[in-house]
DNA sequence: CTTGGGTGCTTGTGCGCGCAACCTGGCCGA
DNA sequence: TCGGCCAGGTTGCGCGCACAAGCACCCAAG
C-alpha cells in the first residue's frame, strides 16, 4: 500500500495524495477531491513508510529519551507517559532507551536518528561524544552549559526537602542512607551532596552517609552507633532503604520514630503499608514530564529553550516514620568509626 | 556525511562503498580497495542513513517489545537488557514500549514500522488489530494460535510454584491475594486462575480470591475471616501484596507463618528485608529474555520458531513468611462471605 | 591473434515520499 | 479578442542507499 496506489485509485497524481493526506500549506486541493482522497486512503488501509518519509524530510519525528540505570519506579512512569503524550501531540514518537555502559550494543540513538536526545539526567562525556559521533546535535539537558546534576532540580529538590522536614522537627544531626546496589551509586552520589550542602545551609550536621544492605548483618550496629553519636534523623535514598532502615531499626528495638526518624523518597505505595508508613518525599511528575517534553519541543523546533518555565513541585508526605527528635542525652555527639 | 562522499574521498563509486561496508555476499571487492574506504569511512565519521537503508532494503531491523502496563521490576529488566543484547548481535535494534489503551496517542509500531512485534503477554484483539492496520504480520507469541495468555509459560509457571510450595508444606485451604491496581489487573486474573488450576491438580481449595489494599481498612477483618474459614496458606499476586499481607497480619496479632503462610512473587529486594522476610518465587530472566529473543528472531529470518526451546527456570526462595500448615481446628471451613 | 572466463569495479534503477516547479483551463477586466 | 490571474491540479527531482546488471581489464587456453 503505497501512497501511488491510494493515487491510481482515485484517479489523481500521487503528488495530489500528499498533500492532502499532509495537509501541506500552500497546496490547493478542493473538498471534493479532499474528501475522496481521504476516504480511499482510509478504505485502502494506507500507511505511509515511515522509513520513506524520514528519508525525503530528512527528519525521523522521533525523540529518544534515555533513563538512568535506575529502578524505574511509579513516578517515572507517571513522568514518562505524559512527556510522551506531550510529544505525540506535537507529531513526535518517543522512544525511552536505558543505556548501559556495560553493554556492547550498539545504543539507540545509532540506530533509530533521533532528532533530539533527551536525558533523564545529564549525559557522561563518554555518552555526549557516542550520541554526537552519532550526527545527533540536539541533545538536552544541554550540554554546552556543562551542567552538573546537581542542577537539575527534579534531582536535588526531593533531598532539599527530605532533610528541611527533619529540620522542622528539631531534628539537628542526620545519616544520609544510599543504596548498596550498583546501579544506583551515581544517583546516590548527587543526592547526598544536596542533602548534605542543605544540611549545611541549614546549620545541621550529617554524622555518617553510607550505603546500606539488609544482607548484611551489622545494620543492626550501625543504627545503634548512629544512635550513640547524636543523630535522630535519617535520609534515606529512597523508600526502600527507608524501609530496610525502620524495619531494622524496629527489630533491633529501635523505637520508630521516638528514637529515629526515617525519610524516604519517591513515595512509593510500599511506603503508605509499611511497618512503620514512611515519611516520604513525592514529585509531581506529570509537571516534570511536560516541562521535558517542552524542553525537547523547543530543541526539535530549533526554538531557544524556555528556560523560565516553572520547576514543578516536590512534597512531602508525613507518615509514621518521623517525628519530633527526642533531645540528646548527655555523652552522646561523638562521630561513629567504621 | 553520506555514502558519496566517502567514495569521492576513495575514489571509487558509490556502490564499492556500499559493498564493502555491507560485506556484500558476491561482491568482489579486492583487500587493498576495502581497506582504503575503510579506513576513510571512518575517518569521515561516516554512518549510514538509518532511514535510506530501511527504505532501500525495505527492512527497519527493528524489534518492538510491546511491554505490559506493570510496574516493571528488577526481574523484568533483567529480562529485557537480555533480550536486546541478543537481538543487537543478530543487527536488530530493540526498542521496549508501554501500550496505554487510554492513551489518545499513536502507537508506536505505526510509528517505527518495527519488522517484528513481540508482546511480554499476548496481544488484546484490540491491539492486534491495530498492529496489523500498521502492516505488521510478524507478531509473537502467535495470534494464531490464538494462545491463552495462560498458555504462556513464564507467566503461569510462577503461580503454579506458589501453589506447590504451599501444598508441599501441608496447607489444604489457601486465598489468592491480588493487587488493586487496576494496572494489574489483567495478569492478577491470569495468575488467579493458574493458581486455581494447579490447587485443582493437586486438591487444595482456594476459599477466596480477592483485590486486597493496604488503604482499605477492612483488610484485617478479611485475613480473621480467612483464618476462620480455614484458610492457611495466602498466594499474593507479587512481593509487594505478600508484604502487605505479612504486615498486617502481623499488626493484627495474626502469627505468621504459624497462623498464616504468605508466599510472593518476583523475588524482589524488599522480600528479603520485609519483616518477616517473604518467601517468593523467582524467575530466571536472563533465560527467559533469551527465549524471546530467539522468538523474534525466528520470526524476522521467516524461520519457523523453534517452539521446542527449553523452558527457562522457575524456582522458589524459602523465607520466613511460610511453614507448615497449623492442623485445622474444629468448626473451621465455612467460606467467608464479602 | 582470438576467445573465454574470471576479477574488480561502475552505472543505473528503484525504494516511497515531500515538495518545487510547471501546466491547464476557466473567468474576468481591458 | 486577448492577456492576466488563479484555482486545481500534474510532472519531476532528490532524499541516501541496496543491489542487479553491465563493462573494462587481464590472463590462460586454443
Amino acid at each position: 500500500m503505497t501512497a501511488a496506489d491510494v493515487a491510481q485509485a482515485v484517479g489523481v497524481s500521487r503528488a495530489t495524495v500528499g498533500y492532502v493526506l499532509n495537509d501541506t500549506p500552500g497546496a490547493r486541493i478542493s473538498a471534493q477531491t479532499r474528501e475522496r482522497v481521504l476516504r480511499e486512503a482510509a478504505r485502502l488501509g494506507y500507511q505511509p513508510s515511515t522509513a520513506a518519509q524520514a528519508l525525503a524530510r530528512g527528519r525521523s519525528r522521533i525523540v529518544l529519551v534515555v533513563l538512568p540505570d535506575w529502578p524505574i519506579e511509579f513516578t517515572l512512569r507517571t513522568h514518562l507517559e505524559e512527556a510522551a503524550r506531550v510529544l505525540d501531540d506535537a507529531g513526535y514518537a518517543t522512544i525511552t532507551y536505558t543505556h548501559h555502559e556495560s553493554e556492547h550494543a550498539q545504543p539507540l540513538w545509532k540506530l533509530v536518528d533521533p532528532e533530539v536526545v533527551v536525558g533523564l539526567v545529564p549525559f557522561t562525556p563518554a555518552q555526549l561524544r557516542s550520541i554526537r559521533a552519532a550526527g545527533i546535535s540536539r541533545i538536552t539537558p544541554d550540554p554546552d552549559e556543562r551542567p552538573d546534576i546537581g542542577a537539575v532540580p527534579a534531582v536535588v529538590a526531593g533531598p532539599r526537602l527530605q532533610v528541611r522536614h527533619l529540620a522542622s522537627l528539631g531534628h539537628r544531626a542526620l545519616a544520609f542512607a544510599a543504596s548498596a546496589d550498583r546501579r544506583h551509586a551515581g544517583l546516590a552520589a548527587v543526592r547526598r551532596q544536596a542533602v548534605e550542602r542543605e544540611a549545611a545551609a541549614l546549620g545541621l550536621d550529617v554524622l555518617d552517609a553510607r550505603a546500606v544492605d539488609h544482607r548484611d548483618g551489622r545494620l543492626p550496629a550501625v543504627l545503634r552507633a548512629w544512635l550513640s553519636a547524636g543523630v535522630t534523623g535519617v535520609v534515606a535514598f529512597n523508600d526502600d532503604i527507608a524501609g530496610m532502615i525502620a524495619g531494622t531499626a524496629v527489630r533491633a528495638r529501635i523505637a520508630v520514630p521516638r528514637d529515629l526518624s526515617v525519610v524516604g523518597h519517591d513515595d512509593t505505595p510500599m511506603a503508605a503499608y509499611f511497618a512503620p508508613t514512611i515519611s516520604s518525599v513525592g514529585l509531581d511528575s506529570v509537571g516534570f514530564g511536560r516541562w521535558m517534553a517542552r524542553q525537547a519541543l523547543d530543541l526539535a523546533e530549533g526554538r531557544t529553550p524556555t528556560a523560565d518555565l516553572p520547576e514543578p513541585a516536590v512534597f512531602l508526605v508525613e507518615r509514621e516514620s518521623t517525628g519530633p527528635a527526642r533531645p540528646p542525652a548527655a555523652g552522646e555527639g561523638a562521630r561513629p568509626s567504621g
